[in-house]
DNA sequence: ACGGCGAGCGTACGTTCGTACGCTCCCGGC
DNA sequence: GCCGGGAGCGTACGAACGTACGCTCGCCGT
């Protein structure tokens, strides 16, 4: 069997194999001896390269929220104008909320974590950040910020819905949120 | 000692020590003791009065939508004309978003296991579908689905920002959501 | 007065957990 | 060739877990 020594990419693979149980079964049946036995290393390998169960998911978290901002560059790099960048946000509000639901619960729960400790969020600032940077291609930062709280809100409706709402109502909300003009006060 | 022949609310405490104990430490650190401890019940009554730990936490949970729904209803039963209504959820917003953070956690952690498991989606679908009748007093239906995902997004974005945004902000994107007329497609 | 029964609880069992500790074995210095 | 050290792992231990099972005891029918 591989040894630590001849496997350079274990810690990779625990942490991949944390998102993944995370994302099956839950954090609360995550446990060291799962996320070993799922990554396919030895239990000692776990409190060897991991100080706890928190410093384990913050660094998890953090691969997913790269992984999270590399969508939203991928969907908001190409677009050359503001209608073009609505239909991008369209495009990636449904695409995560009905892709793989891999993406979705684990914004989830990074986000549940993130509401109860600090230390947590300090991944969720970051990752509002970066998203904002990329929306602030195509529209001004308070538009930005609105927008992505939008987006925020669009992927989970859409994704416990019942029935869904089409690309129809996506397209309106993020028009009327992006439409230039309103009153301010 | 208190027998449970002469505390009929045994139960209730149950569920509300559930919901304390989720909001303080989170789903993953929940279990029949804890609850049973902080309740101050003994244990045999959680497997008595409970099939197990989902069957309890469906229920917890069914009693925190209820709440929550009361909370929109006591925001939004009020106002008279969209500019209040306006004006109300902004409120709304702020009210969850930098409250007990007891609310906040606990949607958070509704919403987590709703995402992965259709059985607690029921859950949310009652939820959504009551907000949206509480809103669709004031707004058309397709302006209320697309203003109860604003909702949720810009109380989470406030919730976990670092520096979180103004009352100004949310007004002007509820503002601009509600708005009459934009182009629809 | 008394017997039975069922709501409700206490407890013991087998399992799973995190972590401390000691072993292995590779590699660089001599 | 040999030795020392540290990276990395296997394991054993005590705490915490869910649940099955049997007991208690108040109430109702007689």
């Amino acid at each position: 069997m591989a040894t630590g020594h001849a496997d350079p990419q274990r810690r990779e693979r625990i942490l991949t194999a944390a998102l993944d149980l995370i994302a099956d079964e839950g954090i609360a049946r995550v446990s060291h001896r799962r996320i070993a036995a799922r990554a396919g290393v030895p239990l000692g390998s776990m409190t060897y390269h991991f100080s706890g169960m928190d410093d384990l998911l913050r660094e998890a978290f953090g691969r997913f929220t790269d992984h999270i901002v590399a969508v939203f560059d991928a969907y908001l790099s190409t677009p050359a104008d503001p209608g073009q960048a609505a239909e991008a946000v369209a495009d990636l509000v449904h695409a995560l909320s009905e892709g793989s639901r891999r993406d979705l619960v684990l914004s989830q729960e990074l986000c549940t974590l993130a509401a109860r400790r600090p230390a947590y969020r300090e991944l969720t600032h970051e990752w509002m950040r970066r998203s904002r940077v990329h929306l602030e291609k195509h529209f001004d930062p308070d538009t930005a910020r609105q927008l992505d709280a939008l987006i925020e809100g669009l992927i989970l409706h859409r994704a416990l819905a019942r029935e869904p709402h089409g690309r129809a109502l996506t397209l309106e909300a993020i028009a009327r949120i992006t439409a230039p003009g309103t009153r301010a006060r």
